[in-house]
DNA sequence: TCCTAATGTAAAGCTAACTTTACGTAAAGG
DNA sequence: CCTTTACGTAAAGTTAGCTTTACATTAGGA
């Protein structure tokens, strides 16, 4: 699922690193949702968007999975 | 997860059963959401929402949450 | 009284989310 | 050069989301 965590990381000027600690996962984990490899769960969806200032909805993009 | 599905559907006069249809899930996962037993995934939750006209932060409460 | 519809529990199995550890690479600064 | 920082891959293990099947309970209608 697309998103677009990197680039509200980066303008936050955050690692990916300080990301994970920031919404406790491990860093793994950050790369692998930024990378589109697999979805993150509500629950740390919702940290997401809670840290970053916006809703899910802004945050991922939905419309192009089935 | 505490979540209005179970009142939204409600409203929407669907069985469970439909609802699973609508979301394309099995009942059992329908119960089990509505019961608070797991939490959907970030896709579900997704297509919940869409169903219901409405975002997925009113579906889901999350501030009771860790 | 009986049948069906709607809701619920239980249990076993599969897959995807997430962890931990280890290692590779490229850029920047001393 | 050498070290550190940030980003990336890989692989093995655990847990949680979801499926399927089977059965129990309650309420309503014929």
């Amino acid at each position: 699922m697309e998103n677009v965590i990197k680039e509200k990381r980066a303008i936050k000027g955050w690692t990916q690193d300080d990301l994970a600690e920031l919404v406790d996962v491990s860093r793994q984990t950050i790369i692998s949702i930024e990378k589109g490899r697999y979805n993150p769960s509500l629950l740390l969806a919702y940290r997401l968007a809670k840290l970053f200032d916006c809703t899910i909805e802004e945050l991922f993009n939905f419309e192009e999975e089935a």
